[in-house]
DNA sequence: CTGAAAGCGCTAACAG
DNA sequence: CTGTTAGCGCTTTCAG
């Protein structure tokens, strides 16, 4: 392995100009530089991760902590730990994956021992077990997604009760005046995960306001759960005319099962999901749909991390809850509600 | 933060004896194992990682390079990459997560740094541009997949061969003498993953050994791209009675499309899937299915990299090619082809 | 603008 | 069975 010293011998410097030149932390003459770059690149030397992480006390190592549950819609999971990853490399930083077996123990861990610096956790619970660990004196944290106290912590999440307002607001622009919410399964809310319920209120108060009679069901994805549900709901409400779904695996099943009891899609009854761009394309009817923006997600969990990272000890724009503006995108499956039927027709 | 050379203090014994006592790789009496282990109690003693490997030149970190790109079936990912994590710390080591995007540099830069002391690479291609540096003294590797050449490597999956072999054998048992197979899109051959192209030859061979007659389609997973790959299967080969599918996302468009056109499965048609055993057993049918094993994948690559790095320097069983047997799992939707209709019936 | 030198916290000979 | 003592490779004062 070759080390800084060996640079330093070679590029005829000491080892503390090879330092300062990797590191950019003090004036060095053009020459130097120019020798020392050379001989870094000749030699082929890498910095050895350990040694800097001992002298400088900074491992640029963040954790990431993803749940081991996999009942929940996972692209959408994946999609954002790469993004954190990809970000956290354009600032320098590696990171750590943690799944959420080891509870938080694991974030004492990494972080007592200086592996990580910092550690972003996904899929919060509303009174999530990791948290006392970070309000305490923890480490540097990000939560992505929002517990039901979030004082003292910094977390990112869309804004899944505008997401829920923008739905009815939608379907009550077209003129729909009755809807169904066809949800995630019961262990979702059973668990508190938060984002169910801000969007199950959004959804409920808007539709409060502008006078839209709804219906809630959580639902299983299996075909059956969902034939189900559908039957009872349009046996409780024959006039639901639209169906907002937060549900990814429901989907198909729903479309299929509406197709097959002659309901045209957006004609006879529009759907309208929240759930990942990629399923709401790509379904067998292109959804209108409000976007979970996965990638976004993960950039801001980071961003947010490096800011508290490199800036000023408590500076701004590092504190609080962040919560990302929901985009709705009209694609085929919505449209006016289908006219009254004139009785005996 | 307290140190090593605290804790030896406060138990009234020397540093190393501490390290000892933590590393088991000397002999301790129990009274100053009981001192020191009360003393690292009592102060949360936690070992410095960077201290750790700059002294041992162990990082007691694994690597694991999940691919950038998504249009392969997400949830198996992350289930290999759980799968790895939780294994590699049943052993003490922690998993860095790199994605594709840095490519075989990332491979130099975390091993050349002495960050990661091996590395796991996930959905590798035939002729994947990461192998040349690990063949070339590059850090122990074990690989989930298989390249073209798999000379010098160490390699796990699933035998994809016998997996098809046993979805041929598994319908001709059945007394299907046509079927087709609904395959990866083609991004996914044209990429020549390997997987694929190997389930295909295992299908092609048995088919052949069978006198099974079976032809092939590429296919993208929506519902449209399903439905004309459907169509013209039937139209080119209409005494098919059975199907084969290989891609997650096709699953359900095809299901629904049988039904949609008066198709019973498995009275008319049967289905058989590789794929995840999840997606098999919560389709609308319930599918005979060819498993595929994310977490003994994940469990048995990161076993594989233990062995090495603790084993003989070059000892057995860490080497070569390491398929998993396919086991199929049948469920409600294969069955005996049904009876050639009588002419004009 | 550059060098010398003192650690960072731990491991692993080497000595008893 | 335990203690002493060199480093591991890098960062960062302190001096020039």
């Amino acid at each position: 392995m070759v080390t800084l010293a060996e640079v330093a011998r070679h590029a005829g410097v000491s080892a503390s100009t090879v330092s300062y030149v990797l590191s950019g932390k003090r004036p060095i003459s053009a020459v130097t530089r120019r020798r020392v770059t050379a001989s870094i690149e000749q030699l082929g030397y890498q910095p050895h991760a350990g040694a800097r992480a001992l002298a400088s006390s900074r491992s640029r190592i963040i954790a990431l902590m993803v749940p081991l549950r996999t009942d929940m819609y996972v692209p959408v999971m994946l999609e954002i730990a790469v993004a954190v990853a990809t970000t956290a490399r354009a600032h320098g930083y590696d990171v750590l994956l943690l799944t959420g077996e080891e509870g938080p123990s694991a974030l004492r861990r990494v972080t007592g021992s200086g592996l990580a610096e910092a550690v972003i956790l996904m899929d919060v619970q509303l009174d999530d077990g990791r948290l006392p660990v970070l309000r305490t004196a923890g480490p540097p944290a990000v939560l992505v997604g929002l517990p039901a106290d979030p004082a003292g912590l910094n977390c990112v999440d869309l804004d899944f009760r505008a997401a829920g307002a923008l739905c009815v607001d939608h379907l009550a622009g077209l003129g729909h005046r009755e809807i169904a919410v066809i949800g995630e399964s019961p262990g979702v809310y059973a668990r508190h995960t938060g984002f169910a319920e801000r969007t199950l209120g959004g959804l409920r108060s808007r539709a409060a306001e502008r006078e839209v009679r709804m219906l809630h069901r959580p639902c299983e994805g299996s075909h059956d759960a969902v034939a189900g549900v559908l039957a009872r709901i349009l046996d409780e409400r024959p006039r639901v005319s639209a169906f907002v779904v937060q549900n990814e695996t429901a989907v198909e099943p729903l479309l299929a099962l509406l197709r097959r009891t002659g309901r045209a899609v957006p004609e006879d009854v529009s759907v309208v999901a929240v759930c990942a761009d990629q399923i709401a394309a790509q379904a067998s009817v292109p959804l209108t749909s409000v976007a979970i923006p996965a990638q976004e997600l993960g950039r801001r969990a980071v961003e947010r991390l490096i800011a508290r990272l490199t800036g000023r000890p408590d500076g701004e724009g590092a504190a609080g809850v962040e919560l990302l503006t929901p985009v709705l995108t009209v694609r085929d499956s919505s449209g006016p509600p289908p006219p009254p039927r004139t009785p005996g027709a």
